[in-house]
DNA sequence: CGATTGACGTACG
DNA sequence: TCGTACGCCAATC
């Protein structure tokens, strides 16, 4: 029976933290990579992003950039179109694969999810 | 089992 | 300021 733990933990963690990017918001690698108390795991988010497209529920892999702002997994998406359009249904203005005013619509869970 | 890769980030020149 | 090098850790070859 028990199928779970297909992935680390820290993976599930990942995705928890990406559903709770409010919409209209993103968020970036390090930053959740952070969050989870792995702060050089930046590139085990992106893996996890990578395998997000089959977790239930949906996770906004879309909100999710690097450091720059820019939408370096827009290319995983199907089509590379698709992850600026999905943003741009946010109210996010995308330019040039990068969000505009990103550090205004910066969600930080360090923040956010702050535990005092 | 070892080498390479990767939706990143920081350090260094 | 920009380009290159390296580290992180899991997955793939």
């Amino acid at each position: 029976m028990l199928m779970a733990k297909m992935q680390s933990d820290f993976f599930r963690d990942v995705y928890e933290v990406v559903r709770l990017i409010p919409q209209g918001r993103v968020s970036s690698y390090g930053a959740i990579a952070r969050y989870l108390g792995s702060s050089r795991g930046s590139r085990m988010v992106g893996y996890a992003m990578n395998a997000a497209h089959h977790q239930i529920p949906y996770v906004p892999a879309h909100r999710v950039l690097n450091r720059n702002g820019m939408l370096t997994g827009k290319h995983h998406f199907g089509d590379p179109d698709a992850m600026q359009k999905l943003l741009e249904l946010e109210g996010i203005q995308v330019e040039s694969d990068v969000v505009v005013n990103f550090e205004v619509l910066f969600w930080d869970p360090n923040i956010e999810l702050k535990i005092d």
